[in-house]
DNA sequence: GCCATAAGTTGCATTGAACAACTTACTAGA
DNA sequence: TCTAGTAAGTTGTTCAATGCAACTTATGGC
């Protein structure tokens, strides 16, 4: 390890590239997606032609730390005000950019569905959302993204089996067989209703938001999230006896 | 965001500093403690002379990925074949760092107690193990290691709540007491004997190692892992009546 | 008015855990 | 060799939460 002789001095090291990716969860249609950018034909960039996660690099004058710069990050492809926004984790190594060493800095990000306004950034030729089971299928995306991705799903998955997260997936006010669809969108597999709803009121993390007209022809009760900074934990996981 | 011309030529951004740290928990004297080093007294560097977790800068040119990075730097502390190493996160800012815009990959690491080789290194005046509950009260760490380590305790605390993570902090063969009291003092309260005997047997991680003198007197039924790539998740948290 | 549909409720069976009392296997020392 | 102490390991009861399934309720449409 080396070290400078000035007082706080830069450091002789040579610095990786910083990024931020961002992995924007949403349930439309049904069905879990996630939103991803198409990455500009031209060879002067690594991967053109292929989809890969919103990101780019950390803007060390705009960014004052890494959440900053994934919510603007955020803001630039969608416009979002205020979504779940979780650390993931990060990927680092030599190999992943062929620009050289690079750091990323992953957070995912949970949304409502919206009728989205898809800003064109500058370095994004497009922008769409992924049905997140159908990409597996595809080509790869960009860079180490698709590994990225699955963690992601992965880390969405597990906690959706022991948290409330689906609810920042649902615009408010939102109902109990809503809120239920969300999970069993998720998981893949069905929940039972009775004990889901024992569940979800017994944790009071929701406030009731009078009567609202569904899909169905009895009105349901409307709620909204007590707090919207994070998610509650239950104490055990959904598990069905078959 | 802005593009080079020249195809995959470095791009134009002001790269952050980029370190990797690692917080190494083990249990000694009944107690959970943390590996930390003292910053060099000189001030030619940040923060001389306070407690940091070790780490330092990504070395591009021998580390080919973040963790194996993470790994560089536990081996230089310590002399640990294989731990259980597990990423926390990252942490990334303007000003946590004066010499600059900086960010840090976070691991957490677990190993047995044992009589540690603890190599002073270049850049680490001293090295030590601290208890994790008496760092609150004495002085703040260097950087924003505070605040890193307490993410780090409130990490390992939640997951030993449902996971078998505890056994990576014991020597093989070890034995279910041994094993329930690795629970008990990082939790910080006790356990059912019964029920932890139940759920640990149940879970199918142990393979038994023969008869092992401990010590009482009754000789118990020594344990190893079945397997010590990940710690297994139970589908519950231990919760007292209370 | 009657029916279809989805919201919401009730009740039973089962599981696993918390708790506490028990038995077992060994050491140490008289 | 006998006895007491200690910690390992077991057994059994209670309790709470859940899975499951059948039920009631509120509304819109015909």
């Amino acid at each position: 390890m080396a070290s400078t002789a000035a007082s706080h001095q830069p450091v002789d090291f040579v610095r990786p590239y910083t990024t931020v990716d961002v992995v924007i969860f949403s349930v439309l249609d049904g069905a879990l997606k996630v939103l991803l950018v198409q990455r500009p034909a031209s060879n002067s960039e690594p991967f053109p032609g292929r989809w890969a996660l919103p990101g780019g690099f950390v803007d060390v004058a705009q960014d004052s730390d890494l959440q900053a710069c994934a919510n603007r990050k955020l803001r630039e492809k969608t416009n979002v005000a205020s979504p779940y926004l979780e650390q993931l984790g990060s990927w680092g190594g030599r190999s992943r950019d062929p620009r050289g060493w690079s750091a990323t800095h992953v957070y995912f990000a949970l949304i409502a569905a919206q009728p989205l306004t898809l800003a064109k950034g500058a370095n994004a030729a497009d922008v769409a959302w992924f049905e997140v089971d159908a990409i597996c299928d595809g080509p790869p995306l960009a860079f180490d993204h698709s590994e990225i991705l699955r963690a992601a799903v992965d880390r969405l998955r597990g906690k959706v089996e022991y948290t409330s997260l689906p609810a920042f997936l649902l615009p408010e006010p939102f109902t109990l067989p809503q809120l239920q669809q969300v999970y069993e969108t998720v998981l893949g597999r069905p929940v039972d209703k009775s004990g889901f709803r024992t569940r979800m009121l017994a944790a009071q993390f929701l406030h009731e938001a009078g009567h609202v007209e569904g899909p169905s022809n009895r009105p349901a009760m409307g709620y909204r999230l007590a707090d919207r900074s994070a998610p509650v934990v239950f104490p055990r996981t959904f598990s069905p006896r078959g």
